[in-house]
DNA sequence: CTGACTACTATACAATCATTCAACAATGAG
DNA sequence: CTCATTGTTGAATGATTGTATAGTAGTCAG
């Protein structure tokens, strides 16, 4: 039988556990942009991913599973751009880095508004998404307060720490969604530059290039 | 035959249009405060008001319409808030007393943040959606550029009156997020002196009481 | 009391949901 | 080459999704 000397092509590549799970929430992610919460759904994570349906189960145990991972990626990629170290800089000037960074397009894009917007609504009704939630915003608080300590002493304002943090976040959240919603009324630069000047009414003029 | 003489209790009350209308954004209301989008559902909502599958089709055209007639009747309770007609107030004590609005505590509970969040995140992935937010958001802006360009002039500053109302806006509804998620960290109070205190250091201090 | 109107119920429907599980097959160790 | 490991498939499951539709029954005009 001639066939039989031709052989096969794999059924399906086998990945290691990191790399399928580094796929499967990249096909999260992706349903998450284009549909929001109601797209996120086995079936088209999976069909994104080009897998078979029983795959998320085995690898994160749940949808749920899947969903923590996929918010805990999210914030992965704004700790990272937040917490680069820029270490002998004034505190002014290393504020002002945070804010660029994270209005930069690639994070304040529509696509990862749109993600995050989709979590958030999930947060307050799913307890494993809010225990991640916990964590991964207390080190994002954490790291603001730490910057913004630094400015308000530099300058001997007499603030409190907490509450402008807590605005700063509301600030470039509030601004998020402007912006994933209708894009075409705020662009990310036009974004940054509302948080910027109301950092500086606040706080007095940040030093900086230009 | 004795029961033939034992009158039937009706088997359902019969509403006009508008009363049952209401009793089903009620409903629907419930459904996303209690558990987001993914706990409103035909089911549910008609379980809630004690009703039949068939009414919201009846009543609303589909699903879609009453979600559209549910983020109506958010903007509405804002709206009525927010136009509260004080004339002959200062500018100053106009903007004050609207934010004192925003954040108060009927409007600005943990449940009420619950539906706006959860109505957010289908905003850009529901065209019905979509269409109405357009009309509520533009005359929500429009309330909030007037009073702002009547401060802004009384005081002879030179600020843009958008980016200013984007910027409230982005306060707002970002604390809003913050109180929602984490109740414990942002009372309404909190959030309302946040929102004033950035507002003063920007436009100079708001005259009114205390 | 009678009839018409229509708010309302209740079922049926096909599609889709998340999860389970037995069997398969790609891969590396030996 | 051979075998054990385990990443992966694919079907089955039962619950739930939104909507359509036929029929029921509450209510009011006459």
């Amino acid at each position: 039988m001639t066939w039989s000397e031709v052989p096969a092509a794999p059924k399906y590549s086998r990945l290691t556990p990191e790399q399928r799970q580094a796929a499967l929430i990249a096909a999260g992610l992706a349903c998450l942009a284009r549909g929001g919460i109601l797209e996120f759904t086995i079936d088209n994570i999976c069909r994104e991913a080009g897998v078979s349906r029983g795959l998320i189960t085995h690898h994160f145990g749940s949808k749920d599973g899947l969903m923590v991972a996929i918010y805990r990626s999210m914030y992965h990629r704004l700790h990272q751009g937040i917490e680069a170290p820029t270490p002998e800089a004034p505190p002014g000037a290393r504020l002002r880095a945070m804010v660029e960074t994270i209005f930069a397009p690639e994070l304040f894009s529509r696509e990862e508004l749109n993600i995050w917007l989709a979590l958030w609504g999930e947060i307050v009704n799913n307890p494993a998404l809010k225990r991640e939630h916990r964590r991964q915003y207390a080190r994002y608080l954490r790291n603001l307060e730490a910057v913004l300590a630094e400015v308000v002493a530099a300058r001997g304002l007499v603030l409190e720490v907490r509450p402008l943090a807590q605005m700063v976040i509301a600030l470039v959240d509030g601004l998020g969604l402007e912006r994933c919603i209708e894009p075409r009324l705020l662009s990310p630069r036009a974004a940054r530059d509302i948080c910027l000047s109301t950092l500086e009414a606040v706080l007095g003029p940040l030093d900086g290039r230009k």
